[in-house]
RNA sequence: AGCGGGGUGGGGCAGCCUGGUCAGCCCGCCGGGCUCAUAACCCGGAGGUCGGUGGUUCAAAUCCACCCCCCGCUACCA
């Protein structure tokens, strides 16, 4: 299992998140709690023009920029709870000794020539620009700030050489015209291959394959792999002495040697082969619509280029975009909300709850603060959170703490719990297929159902009227409930269920449990702890102001 | 411009591929119940004819054509 390698020219914003490292976690854990063998790997993306113009400004080396950018965005996914089993960087030299040998032999199969280009050069930087990278005029709609690949305001396609005035994104200089010579990888050749291969693959969304078979029908065309940057990867082709490898056509090979990494530092480097070149390995990868022909097309292709037999992606599963109510996330603008700055207002959970209940599955979702506070108020804090506390609380303050027993012909004990197995077996199969928004709404039917059973069985007035058994029997079917949520919300929420696993005083670990046990009663007479409340309730108001001052005191010492 | 996705009660979504048994779910709103629980929980109700027009069909949210609107992508940003 993988998820899009963050590019560490920023931190990631929630939209990030959701996109594809949490979307990517809740699957991997899943699949864990389902039995199977589970890699789960991404990394830090840091070479590449931004990061290397970004260290120039600042005066640093580009490593010293991305050590640091590395350490903070590894940390955040361990705040959130993402699981990798190796969150790697593709300055590791595992990695970068596996892209030299890769395209080395993408190189020996003839599936690389070089030719001669002409490309903007900026004389003060001393660097070559990508097209991206060169700002002027449009000289259709007279927007001053056109970029040399395409003007953001009409939406024409441009060259660098349309613009008028070009100039360096970073210096503001003029570029000159300069030759080059770039080494590129012959997709074209694939095409056939390609296209049998995504129309056989049922896995992928429709949006993928759909997107993907329309490119190919277009025409592919040969990708550049080289790039004259000095931050990256040494290109391995003769004469390319001084080139490095595009960064994009380096990192995504890093699906491949994060694992081999893995595999080394666990002393068992045969696990890579076992992983990587068994054809019933399923790699799936989660992404966002942004990256999905790079996922269906050029990565799939330079793995048939390579000869070495490593496994095609068994899906891609790519979400739509999440907005930040109704606009576009921007760094720049200040739009949206970014992971340091969402740890700072609230605990993991609450943003996993809401970004998952929130998924973009089909179309683009909008993060907006009145339905956080709804959802986490209504739906994490009083569905779930209340249905746990009165049942926990119940056990504790009229049992005793003590589990006690289900009569066995308790039809309707028993009806309930059959019912929530069902809810469990709607929630696997949505997850089964990628749709984990879908799940969650699932796991907290169940919540739901034992809220109305609790409600129809009235423990309390059995308790008034002398009925302990039938009360107990009631408890002992939503204790039941509560165990079964302590290991469905695993997957979704690992703090809570992991509190939840202390409370009910479980042997173990949720992360270690399997999905199948969950509904297996606790014993009669089973002490619980003690109860507390898994959740608060919100208020925007407060939220958004932190949010305020949170980037008030951050703005200070930057500045 | 081309390509892809989307337009379903006040908000957020599912259904559409495999036409009828689909108008469903969550939230909100209105009314009722309960009091174990973080004024939480439960039950019931009002509210949509499924972007528009035309067509296919005994029958269309579901298929076809055209149109309108929103979003994304267009491959040297990663």
């Amino acid at each position: 299992m993988a998820s899009a390698w963050p590019y560490v020219y920023s931190l990631p914003h929630l939209g990030n998140l959701i996109g594809a490292p949490l979307s990517a976690d809740v699957y991997a854990r899943f699949l864990r709690r389902k039995g199977e063998e589970v890699v789960f790997v991404s990394g830090s993306d840091e070479h590449g023009t931004p990061i290397e113009a970004e260290a120039r400004r600042r005066g640093i080396r580009p490593r010293q920029l991305t050590d640091e950018m590395h350490r903070k965005i590894s940390s955040l996914f361990e705040a959130f709870r993402i699981s990798y089993d190796n969150y790697t960087r593709t300055e590791s030299p595992v990695h970068v000794r596996f892209v030299q040998e890769f395209y080395s032999k993408v190189y020996e199969n003839g599936h690389i020539f070089d030719e001669e280009i002409e490309q903007l050069y900026c004389e003060n930087c001393g660097i070559f620009l990508p097209d991206r990278f060169v700002v002027g005029t449009c000289p259709y709609c007279g927007n001053p700030k056109a970029y040399g690949d395409q003007c953001e305001v009409c939406g024409r396609l441009l060259t660098p050489l349309d613009l008028i005035g070009p100039r360096c994104a970073f210096c503001g200089s003029t570029p000159v015209v300069k030759k080059t010579r770039h080494w590129f990888f012959d997709l074209p050749k694939f095409s056939d291959e390609l296209r049998g291969y995504i129309e056989r693959n049922e896995n992928f969304p429709e949006n993928a394959r759909n997107m993907s078979l329309a490119m190919i029908r277009e025409g592919l065309k040969p990708r550049s792999v080289t790039r004259d940057n000095e931050w990256g990867i040494p290109a391995p082709f003769p004469g390319a002495e001084g080139k490095t490898i595009y960064v994009w056509m380096e990192a995504v090979l890093g699906y491949v040697s994060a694992v081999k990494e893995w595999a080394e530092r666990r002393g068992k480097p045969e696990l890579f082969d076992e992983f990587w070149k068994d054809p019933h390995t399923r790699s799936v990868y989660f992404i966002g619509k942004d990256n999905i022909p790079f996922h269906t097309i050029i990565y799939p292709a330079l793995l048939m280029a390579s000869g070495q037999g490593y496994v095609l992606p068994y899906n891609v599963s790519s979400t739509e975009f999440l907005m930040y109510e109704g606009q576009k996330f921007s760094k720049s603008k200040g739009i949206g909300i970014w992971m340091d700055e969402a740890l700072e207002l609230l605990e993991a959970d609450y943003w996993r709850y809401y970004l998952i209940a929130t998924r973009p599955e089909t179309k683009d979702s909008s993060f907006a603060w009145a339905d956080f506070e709804a959802k986490i108020n209504n739906e994490l804090n009083d569905v779930l959170g209340n249905f746990v506390h009165r049942t926990l609380t119940f056990t504790a303050s009229r049992f005793g703490g003590e589990v006690p027993a289900l009569n066995p012909s308790d039809e309707e004990a028993r009806s309930a719990i059959s019912r929530a197995e069902d809810l469990a077996k709607r929630a696997e199969d949505s997850l089964w297929r990628f749709r984990m928004r879908e799940a969650l709404v699932r796991v907290m039917d169940i919540a739901r159902e034992g809220n109305a059973f609790l409600n129809s069985r009235a423990p309390w007035a059995d308790l008034k009227e002398g009925r302990v058994e039938r009360a107990g029997s009631t408890i002992s079917a939503a204790l039941t409930l509560v165990k079964g949520l302590a290991h469905y919300l695993e997957p979704f929420l690992p703090d809570t269920s992991e509190r939840l696993w202390e409370m009910l005083r479980l042997d173990g670990s949720p992360h270690e449990t399997t999905w199948d046990s969950a509904f297996e009663p606790l014993p009669e007479g089973h002490r619980i702890g003690d109860p507390k409340p898994l959740f608060r309730k919100v208020k925007k108001e407060e939220l958004i102001e932190r949010l305020r001052e949170i980037r008030a005191a951050r703005a200070q010492p930057e500045s």
